[in-house]
DNA sequence: ACGCTTCAATCGAACGTTTGTTATAAAAAA
DNA sequence: TTTTTTATAACAAACGTTCGATTGAAGCGT
């Protein structure tokens, strides 16, 4: 095998693994039978089993480094609004592992939770409660509005539906074909919600 | 040991064991350790330790088995939609667990999940979408508005309200004792986001 | 009230696997 | 030569399950 093969092998299989069925679902054997590598190569890499889960975690929660860029350009807060539920789409598209890793943590969190998936979570969190916020100064929200529960119920929307595929695909389509639509729909219900002055 | 009480300590420390660290997470031996039980109980009992797995499962989904109480009464969609949401969140603070179980089949799914977890899951989206139908029928929703995302949207502000809670409790509180305004500014958004005639 | 049987409930030890890790030596690649 | 990878064996620890023994209450004929 060429160089350096082996750990990315180990990460990619690694992935897919522990995502399926969790940190202790997996045994290293199967692991790396499956990588086509050979057992001792995740303490040479990674320093065991437990190193290869943290790396992996690390990896997959890399991309919220990234979430900035859903404020610059226009910077509208219902441009934002509706970029940021098209990135939360786009990045569970791309990436259909991570939300297993996201609610796994959140609901049995192990060691690395607090340093790499609460700031993540709490970075997006916050960046929409600020474009909340920023939205009310500009009266174009209602002033009554808690940012917090509204901020935490947009993310919601946007991440239960793809948490909730496996239950409900026979009722409600998940094809990526309609997700312009879905973001289209998603922003409509969330930003009239808040909006101001009511009828 | 009275009769019985072996069995009830076993489903008791099984649901909260299960629920922290998973089917694979938790050992047989811990388990029948921390309920004052020996080990033999569990196969005894529920045929082992899946048997018990499957046995919390299904005492855990039960309660989706009253979710029609939120029709009927008055029936106005408004009002259901509220109670569902009450509901959902009065669930969540009685059992805590639930919803660890919840997300962790929807993410790693076991040997029920099409047997137990999915039929909950699918029996409360569509009491939804049944009642989004109801309200565009009497004009009240937006004619255009598809239902099955719409009840998904709902479902996801308050499941994911409770699922982010440990990542997320820094940013927004997630006492009990806002519930009755959080459920009023959740039924709102929600219900302004759908509303007929917007201005 | 008595002795006897029955049976569900419980226990702890033992079994055979599988676990994660480590050590070793050799092969392959750079 | 140095790094990377392989195969293999060994290891103690932990795993889920099973087995025989023990307990104690209930049932029953006398």
């Amino acid at each position: 095998m060429a160089k350096n093969d082996c750990r990315t092998k180990l990460m990619e299989i690694g992935t897919r693994l522990f995502a399926e069925r969790g940190l202790h679902g997996v045994s290293i054997r199967e692991l790396s039978q499956e990588a086509g590598a050979s057992i001792s190569m995740i303490s040479y890499y990674f320093g065991g089993k437990e190193g290869l889960y943290s790396a992996v975690l690390q990896e997959q929660f890399a991309c919220f480094d990234q979430i900035e860029e859903i404020r610059k350009q226009g910077a509208e807060p219902l441009d934002v609004i509706e970029g940021y539920i098209r990135w939360t789409l786009q990045r569970h598209r791309n990436n259909p592992y991570l939300l297993r890793f996201y609610t796994s943590e959140l609901t049995n969190p192990t060691l690395w939770f607090h340093t790499i998936v609460q700031p993540a979570i709490e970075k997006i969190i916050r960046i929409l409660i600020d474009v909340l916020d920023d939205g009310i100064r500009r009266q174009q929200f209602r002033k009554e509005l808690h940012t917090g529960n509204a901020a935490l119920a947009l993310a919601g929307m946007a991440n239960y539906f793809f948490l909730s595929t496996l239950a409900t695909e026979n009722l409600v389509s998940h094809s990526a074909e309609n997700d312009e639509e879905l973001i289209r729909q998603y922003a409509a219900i969330f930003t009239q919600g808040i909006l101001a002055s009511p009828p």
